[in-house]
DNA sequence: AGTCGCAGTTAGTTTGCGCTAACTATATGT
DNA sequence: ACATATAGTTAGCGCAAACTAACTGCGACT
């Protein structure tokens, strides 16, 4: 029962949206990503029903403990990666693109080494 | 009408086939994939449909220009890609599962980057 | 009271991609 | 001649994840 990559975008946004905001709803994040807010409410709903996060009476989304463990390692990643692409030159609309896409797929031993290597050479 | 991960795979697959065989039919594809020759079946008509790849009366498999431009594209990065991670001392397995995974996602300007920041720092 | 907008939900659809099961066709060995 | 193995196809299923359309519920204005 491992989450799916859209699980942990949806985590992951929710997080950097909590950065900014003081309350997350289901609106926010369906601003934030561009999806449709009914295919939100069932992604959220599915997140609340596999323990990622809780949904106070009055919408607010909050990462549980769990939640917040994938979402604060998908969200380093997603730092990581893209400074380091746009460290390289790469444009920084498409640098955050790739890492939005590649930070789901690395191992935890590739994204360490990466990111070893990456603090020792810049 | 863009070639999807798994599309993207099989074209790849097939080229790496074909330079350890003579021949490359679904069978082959089945076996070095792991996936049930149904589905192969299935994806090979697809790649067929959409022309990526020709297949002989024989059932032998050959790439289209097309394919063979994405194919290579996308082996290119999976060699680049996975010799970078084991030099940085990714076990070897990881490494290749890794790269077969992202090596779909990366733009041509990271992964342009990515490579060209390889050949200068190793 | 009525209407408008905003937030959220539900039903039903589509697409991609795997699966099993059951079939055909061809070759091969006894 | 017949059984077996190999290769490929087709039908139908299930799941994930998006979509549209239509609904509820609520607060705020006029």
């Amino acid at each position: 029962m491992t989450a799916t990559e859209s699980s942990e975008n949806y985590l992951e946004t929710i997080l950097m949206l909590s950065e900014k905001k003081p309350v997350v709803r289901s609106v926010d994040v369906a601003n934030e990503t561009g999806f449709r807010k009914s295919s939100i409410s069932i992604a959220m709903k599915n997140l609340r029903e596999n323990g990622y996060i809780t949904i106070s009476p009055e919408g607010y989304i909050s990462l549980t403990d769990k939640g917040m463990d994938l979402a604060s390692m998908i969200y380093e990643r997603h730092k990581v990666l893209s400074a380091w692409f746009i460290h390289l030159g790469v444009d920084p609309k498409i640098a955050v693109e790739d890492a939005c896409k590649i930070e789901h797929d690395l191992s935890v031993e590739s994204f360490t080494a990466i990111k070893k290597f990456i603090n020792e050479n810049t």
